[in-house]
DNA sequence: TAAACAAGTTTATGATATAAACTAAATATT
DNA sequence: AATATTTAGTTTATATCATAAACTTGTTTA
């Protein structure tokens, strides 16, 4: 049977933080924003749900006087990543299985 | 930027469909029953969607006397499963970008 | 013939993604 | 100096979606 796949992970917008996350050290809102051409208000929304999971970290702090918001993946997100990709090549390595009748 | 990924093949139960399908000549309703252990009900209607899609040819016929609806995938099907995928693994191969300020 | 089962479909609900509206502070403009 | 605009988000509302529950129709079995 195909395993189930990480619900936090399997959303196109989180999807795209943790793998933009995942070839950095560290990204700040803006360039997730532009990376990913998702709306303010959608990024900030995901980003707390990565958060809130332990996938991510978030930093708030200061670029001179503006707010700045820093992300970086934790070990924790880092697992869960390549655990979702493990299971999803389950499923898109269209399988050579016995025939169904 | 990383592509736009096809919501209808986005979708869990859906995507076990597809890459049962994909390994298969064709299937009947209850072997993707048994083999996605999803519920009838969800099953009938994402079957539903991916045969209005043109992704999948459903046809209902008899097993005796007994009703049964047989899945096959199609070849606009297989293409768009083939562009999943390939969006997908630019996803998934967690990219040596250049830094993120 | 009545109960249980098979093979689904339809409807309802709850979660999710997304967009729109809003906030607060900084910077630029007149 | 006051006003407008931009930056950097957050909160709230909406629309879609996945899923489960309830239902339907016909078939076996007791």
């Amino acid at each position: 049977m195909l395993p189930k796949l990480d619900p936090l992970l399997h959303s196109e917008l989180r999807l795209a933080i943790m793998s933009i996350l995942a070839g950095v050290d560290e990204a700040d809102f803006n360039y997730l924003k532009e990376q990913t051409g998702a709306t303010s208000g959608n990024l900030s929304v995901q980003i707390d749900k990565l958060s809130e999971a332990g996938y991510i970290a978030v930093e708030k702090g200061f670029k001179g006087k503006m707010p700045r918001t820093t992300c970086r993946v934790t070990a924790k997100g880092v697992e869960a990543f390549r655990d979702y990709v493990k299971s999803l090549k389950k499923y898109i390595s269209a399988g050579k299985k016995s025939s169904a009748q």
